[in-house]
DNA sequence: AACAAGACCTGTAAGC
DNA sequence: TGCTTACAGGTCTTGT
């Protein structure tokens, strides 16, 4: 589901939810085989400490709970939702957490590609977080220098590369095929084979296209909804993604789609090269 | 080190 | 109507 637009949509949904610093009450796991089992001590971890912020890195949400900290990350179908009481459960609700005057905060996730873990201290050094690249929007850490080292010496496509969440964080399937469209580079092309100039295109365009996501409050295709339940708007933005056989729209060509390390792939066989 | 493929899951849509 | 297959926003693991 979430590529880094929807997962900091997301993040700002949920801080409105909740409020100011809200008490846990309770945690309380209805299946804990998520990507990773669901730690057994969550519920004593967590009970009685305050939500005092939510951050993100890369598309992992991080609650601050003070002296210890909640990871999670969406997978594909992972959502937050708001309920007033748990009369209102649904299949793949997996977890639930009881916020004192403010209601029941419940995970859902039909695939359960998604993690949730707690964290004493050191959060940057988790196992899941070590080794991630750059934040895209960070212009002192992500910039054309940089991205450069990364691709020139590569074989494999442009898209993968991008999509390597060591090279840049948050670059998942749709964006990376709309960034490459702005940036004028057909994704099939091998990374080593990218100029530098282009690669200084390429670093603007995904900039831009992360951005202007942001903005729109992430892209609503299938079952992704904000925190709050509403959808995003980006996705009547998409240039390529999913646009197969229609007309681009920068410069009339045809939209071609194949297959780059077995995800879906779209281009404009005339301005992308 | 870098790469391709497989694995993890369920839901939905398309094809027969 | 029902069965089978392909595919979906991610990313870790395995084998070359």
């Amino acid at each position: 589901m979430p590529e880094l637009p929807e997962v900091e949509t997301v993040r700002c949904g949920l801080l409105a939810l909740i409020g100011k610093k809200p008490l846990i009450k309770s945690v309380k796991i209805r299946n804990r085989s998520l990507r990773y089992p669901v730690p057994t001590r969550i519920n004593q971890a967590l009970k009685g400490k305050h939500i005092v912020d939510i951050s993100r890195r890369a598309k992992y949400l991080i609650w601050n709970c003070g002296d210890i900290y909640l990871l999670n990350h969406l997978g594909m179908t992972g959502s937050w939702r708001l309920e007033k009481n748990t009369k209102a459960l649904r299949k793949h609700d997996h977890a639930v957490f009881e916020l004192d005057k403010i209601g029941y905060l419940i995970y859902h996730d039909p695939r359960r590609f998604g993690m949730i873990d707690v964290i004493k201290e050191n959060v940057d050094e988790h196992k899941l977080l070590a080794k991630l690249g750059p934040e895209p929007l960070d212009k002192n850490n992500f910039n054309t220098d940089y991205l450069y080292t990364q691709t020139h010496k590569r074989k494999a496509s442009i898209k993968q590369v991008i999509m390597d969440q060591a090279v840049v964080v948050g670059v998942g399937n749709i964006y990376a095929s709309e960034s490459l469209h702005r940036a004028g580079i057909d994704p099939r092309r091998s990374a080593m084979r990218v100029s530098k100039k282009r690669i200084d295109k390429l670093v603007q365009a995904i900039r831009h296209i992360l951005g202007a996501a942001i903005k729109a409050g992430g892209s609503t295709i299938s079952d992704f909804r904000q925190a709050g339940g509403s959808d995003g708007y980006f996705q009547h933005h998409f240039q390529v993604y999913e646009r197969e056989g229609e007309t681009c729209k920068k410069c009339g060509g045809q939209i071609k789609q194949c297959v780059l390390g077995q995800r879906s792939s779209y281009w404009c066989n005339s301005c992308q090269s």
